[in-house]
DNA sequence: CTTGCCATCAAACAAATGTTTGATATACTT
DNA sequence: AAGTATATCAAACATTTGTTTGATGGCAAG
């Protein structure tokens, strides 16, 4: 690490510090030690601060959008499997905390906290995904729908992940532990999350003997 | 405002600055200013900077408690009608943003980046409206769940809420000026909710003309 | 009146932070 | 070899920040 370029350390130290503890709670210093250059580098190279960040973000989702590869299914997935498979990916970007590298925590602070470059970010990274869900929601609705409603149950698709990485302490608190460490699993909440919006399409029903036929357990 | 209690004087002054900027962005100067007092005062009175916000972050929550009349609905209201108010609600103090008080702001901030004063906060205010929902929940399941089930789903109303608070900026970005004039007031927002829970937990459909009988717009 | 307590105040303090400066070394050009 | 542009560095700078200090004034009790 140490025989890059001077402003690709700066940048590749900067991401995981600014993901951690955001814009104002990074310190240059701390950055710079992390780097292991001066501190007068970051204004040499970057101008000043803000101007490290926005091209941080610029770096991490650039990084991000060749690392993704967006699940590549065969003609003969099922909507409901492909809808399955997608909040899985979704749902395990947000919360595998452990593994979850930088350019993930970055992002997501500048959808909660945008500066100016969470435009750029959007339309090359986020709109993509977005587009792909809702030609999935689309496959699974049982007729046409106006976009602007396939839209939103797209936000309740995202918006049900997100909720547990932004507000997993709530969570932690108003449920019981038996409960927390028995269904509360990435792979038990993408199930619950897929199950509920199939059900809500009318793709599927969340009961297992619902009046429905059971149509939601299939292929997969 | 400035015959009151110099101490009572600092809490109401701090609780917008803290909601609007955060705990580590507010400054005591600024709050001092506000709140017309020496900047020694918070230091004499509350000790130091942290113990201020804790202080406020109860005061805030005490107030809102009061405010807030849970809903009260006859026996006859169909739990349908409820969830359908119970969401408005939620989603109206999430997104009225021109009126939102300071306290709302200040609580959300917490959820997003809970302190010690987060547990506190979770059991006086939000666990029972939590409960409230899960009773709707309950009314609304064609069957007995288990709690945890309910409560995923308890989850999955106030994500799909506390999105559009959240990333809203994103939302703004990915659907068209045209579709977000017509289609994204709260009630809107609201009535798509209600209608995708509604759906998705069996008690109706989202769409007019679905195989299912339909019954999402009983009574109402 | 004096004493002691309490609240308030201006000023100072110490630490942290983003930025600038001037020197120094290295590499490339002429 | 001389000169020039570039990158790096330690040090200093100017602000801002939370906190502390010591003085001042009011006020009730003795």
């Amino acid at each position: 690490m140490s025989d890059e370029d001077t402003r690709t350390r700066i940048l590749t130290s900067a991401g995981p510090i600014f993901a951690e503890k955001g814009f104002a709670q990074a310190t240059v210093r701390e950055i710079c030690q992390a780097a292991d250059v001066n501190v007068a580098s970051i204004n040499y190279h970057f101008g000043d601060k803000e101007r490290l960040y926005i091209e941080t973000v610029r770096c991490a989702h650039r990084l991000r959008v060749e690392a993704v590869q967006l699940p590549a299914w065969t003609e003969t997935t099922t909507p409901a499997t492909k809808l399955r498979g997608f909040v899985r990916m979704l749902l395990g970007r947000m919360l595998e905390q452990a593994e979850t590298p930088w350019q993930s925590q970055l992002m997501l602070r500048e959808v909660l906290n945008p500066t100016s470059a969470c435009r750029e970010l959007v339309e090359e990274h986020f709109r993509p995904h977005f587009e792909m869900l809702a030609g999935i929601i689309r496959e699974l609705a049982p007729m046409a729908l106006p976009s602007y409603q396939v839209h939103q149950i797209c936000f309740s698709v995202v918006g049900q992940c997100l909720y547990y990485r932004v507000a997993w302490k709530i969570v932690t608190i108003l449920e019981s532990d038996a409960a927390l460490a028995t269904h509360y699993s990435i792979d038990k909440l993408a199930e619950h999350i897929a199950q509920f919006t199939l059900s809500a399409v009318g793709a599927g029903s969340m009961f297992p003997m619902a009046g429905t036929p059971d149509n939601n357990k299939a292929i997969d």
